[in-house]
Parts: structure tokens; sequence; C-alpha cells
DNA sequence: CCGCAATATGTTACAATATAACATAACGAC
DNA sequence: GTCGTTATGTTATATTGTAACATATTGCGG
């Protein structure tokens, strides 16, 4: 599975269909590793794409249980350990908030593009920035076991919105 | 002021004076720039310095209350504000936590390796970073307002004690 | 020096996020 | 089918962070 071209979602891109992309992938990437990705696991990562950006672990909360099943918070924190464990969601510690991952079982961290404005998120996947990393790693005899980097800004499409005022 | 090497400290390195160097670059700084670096401010900026690694709130107050200031959550929330807005502290949102900040007024963002064994971090100022994070966000025509890297692992101390066992 | 406006702190209450601990249910290898 | 393992349900609570309003302190113009 290679990593997709990094970008906002377009205002009028297939949502649907990029849903049902992202949990296909999920999906197949479960099924090879023999992983269980139970009823509830597909419901949550199902609700992540579905709001299609970052969403709190409350507010799935409060959406799984509109879905008709009974949920408290372990219910969904224990759902998204699962799918962070294995690469299909990513934590936005800055926000407290998750988001699907564009690139499940490709080997890479995690790197955001955060909008503040509309608050939709862009996953990166520049290898610069891990090469970077290592060699400051290694100069101080650090071993790096994960890293994840934030970016806060606006992206284009609201950058042009604003300017049509 | 220009930024220090980046390192950890070791564990024999001169705790006080490392602090009291800290504090006074805070008050030189604040006097330069017309901030009111109070004596809540200075007192929890010294805190979060005399301990060395990245603290919370919560902790913060607890030691602040046994210095004898009476204190609630606000107290600190506001005074992290203060510190954060002019760069004399970050926050770590992966681990909830503050550090003082390495090179205050040098202009700069949040890089930092975290140790996941003694708990200390590092902070970096890496210039490569910022300007591949500006590469691609250019592309996509994102408006980079800030962003924090922070690197968890272990690190070269942590290392060998462990092959001393 | 006084009084006023701005800034900082105190205080109470509560919101938002996350986890511990133990009970029950579902799964899957044998 | 049985049994050990893994997943989920359930209750309670810990941790982190803010809102809102009262009081105190600061610095400045007069």
């Amino acid at each position: 599975m290679k990593p997709n071209t990094p970008s906002f979602p377009s205002a009028d891109h297939d949502h649907a269909s990029c849903v049902a992309q992202a949990l296909k992938n999920a999906e197949t990437y479960c099924q090879q590793q023999g992983l269980r990705l139970t009823k509830l696991r597909h419901q949550v990562l199902e609700l992540i794409w579905a709001n299609h950006q970052p969403v709190g672990a409350y507010e799935l909360l409060e959406q799984l249980t509109q879905e008709g099943r009974k949920a408290a918070p372990p219910t969904v924190y224990r759902a998204l350990d699962f799918l962070m464990e294995n690469g299909l969601a990513h934590r936005i510690s800055s926000l407290n908030a998750y988001v699907g991952c564009s690139h499940a079982g490709y080997d890479h961290t995690a790197q955001f593009l955060i909008c503040e404005v509309c608050g939709q998120v862009a996953e990166l996947d520049d290898a610069r920035i891990g090469s970077v990393i290592s060699k400051d790693a290694k100069q101080l005899g650090f071993s790096v076991a994960q890293w994840s980097l934030e970016i806060t800004g606006i992206c284009d499409q609201c950058k042009q919105a604003s300017q049509d005022e």
C-alpha cells in the first residue's frame, strides 16, 4: 500500500467512496495480518473516517450511542487503542482528537497539517523529516522509538475563501 | 541569545546554577520586552526548571502550595499561558506537561527528544526541519502558523545504564 | 500623591478527557 | 463442545483544563 499524495479533502470530494476505500484497506490489512477488526472496531474506524476531520473520543462515543450501540468511555478508548497500535488511526495530541491513517500498513510515523479554520487535516509522509531526525538523534546517542509532527496553520481552501469575502 | 547545544542534562550537572541561569535569562528578556514577570510567574518558571523534566500543571500546583502560595488550577494555568506566549516555556502535548524553553527570545518552534526511561527532555533547534516543513506546506498552499515535533525514545545515558546491568 | 483603567490573581464551580478494576460475553484452537 | 484467550460491558473515578466572577495590584495621567 503506497502513501496517497497528501492533500486536504476538497469540499466536493466523494465522501462516501473515500470512507469506503479506507475501510476496505483496513479490512484487507487486518486480514493479512491476522488482526481482529471486530464489529466495534470497524464501526469506530468508520465513524472516524466519516467525520473526515479530527474527532474527539467523546464525540465518537456519542455517535456510537446514536447508532444504537451500548457504549461507555472505555468502549471507545479500547477501540482507538487497537486502531492506533495497528496503524489504522492516529492521535493528534495537540487537539486530543483522532484521525484515520491515510497509509495504514505503510511504514511511517505521523506528520500532520492541521487547518485551524476548517479543522481538517492532511497527513504528510515526507521521508526527509525522518532522515533529519535520525541524524540529530544519532549525534546525541538517542534511540528514536516514535515521533509526531503537528503543524498548525491555514489551508489553501480556507485562505482563498477568506480572500473572496 | 543563542541556542544551547541540545543535550540531556547529565546526572551530575550543576542543577542549581542551571536553574539560576535560566531564570536570569528570563528576567533579562522580560525586562527588555516590557513583560511583567510577576512573582507568581517567576515562581512557576523556577519550579518548571527545578523539576528539570516535563512537569504536569497539577504537580506545579502542588509544589506552589507547598511553598505557601494560595493556588488553584487557574493560578497555574494562567502563569503557564504567560510563559508559553512569551517563549519561556513549552507544552509537550503528548505528555500533558510543561518544560522550560532553552532558548527564550530566540526565534524557533518546539522540537523535543523525550526519553521514556528517565523522563528527561532535550530541546532541539534544527533549522532543516523548519525548512522541510516550509517546502511541504508551500506545495499544498498551506500557511504555517506553528508546529511542534515530539520525538520519543531512549537517551544515551539510559541506554548505557541498561547495558551496565 | 490620587484615582482610574488595565492587568493580574483569588475563588468556586464545573467541563472535558482518560483510566482502573472487575464482570460478562464472544471467539477460536483443540 | 470445552476451555483458555481476547474482547466488550459496566461502574466508578482519576486527570487535565476552563468559565465566570470577585478582589487585588500595577502603572499612568492628572
